[in-house]
DNA sequence: AGATTGACTTAGACAAAGTCCAGTGTAGGG
DNA sequence: CCCTACACTGGACTTTGTCTAAGTCAATCT
């Protein structure tokens, strides 16, 4: 994710600690954080970052599409920095944890012409809903 | 829409004009109002219909399965009153208007053990963006 | 039909998630 | 090393949704 930086100043971002540590918050497989969870694992590095700037700064990596906003049904949006390996999601019903999860089959083919409504499709995401192990033992 | 309504008496509820009101306002296809909405087309018919009982009888709806929650990348949930016929959304990028579309195929099948992370999937959504003629024009 | 009762509704306070703005700070080019 | 445009801060504000205490009324019983 190191790498994500240099992709960003090659966008002529101007690096600044904050960002640095929002992005470093961000690295990793299966993160699906809420801007608060952000926000306060990034105050764990760098106590004076405000929350406008981590919402500000995820909105940018959001635009620039280096990070994926997802709405499963809770009430915050989740940010998932896997945006260059196209995913979908699997989501506990219970407890909400989200697992990344490659399909098979491609749901784009599956939408017929008639089914367009003269839209132009361009992206598909697929949601998964169930119960994970930890909540059916419980 | 009707029959939703002795549907509810038949599972004990009682039948208010507040209630009524609510069921009428979700009458119809490709409907998907959000919480305010619904709130908002209410009042036009009940002027003292409170907001915490359309919260509450739109809880309900949901939890007896006669509506669905739906969440597209939106800030407000949306309430899909079409639950009875297993669908999917086609959103616009833009303007936010949503379709209900039926593609071919069987995404639960897509789905291998191998990515299924020992969970008990129950549930697939799967959601289509793209832009909307109307958009498209402008 | 009238009394009864507990489920339903109301208004408003509260909470959570997110946006906006005026003022201050600082990264990076010259 | 200095500037200046861009970025950050803190707090007020908005939107969406939840909760509660008190009052109301649909359905049942007689």
């Amino acid at each position: 994710m190191s790498d994500l930086l240099e992709r960003l100043r090659g966008r002529g971002w101007r690096m600044t600690a904050q960002r640095r540590v929002v992005a470093e918050v961000l690295a990793g497989d299966h993160v699906h954080l809420t801007a608060d969870e952000v926000h306060a694992r990034a105050v764990a590095k760098l106590p004076e970052i405000s929350r406008a700037t981590v919402y500000n700064t995820l909105g940018e990596l959001v635009t620039l599409g280096e990070v994926l906003e997802v709405s499963t049904d809770k009430r915050a949006k989740r940010y998932d920095p896997n945006a260059h390996r196209p995913h979908h999601h699997l989501v506990c019903a219970q407890c909400g944890s989200i697992r990344d999860v490659h399909p098979t089959g491609n749901p784009m083919a599956d939408l017929p012409d008639s089914e367009r409504f003269g839209f132009t499709v361009s992206d598909v995401e697929v949601t998964y809903r169930g119960v994970c192990p930890n909540c059916a033992k419980a």
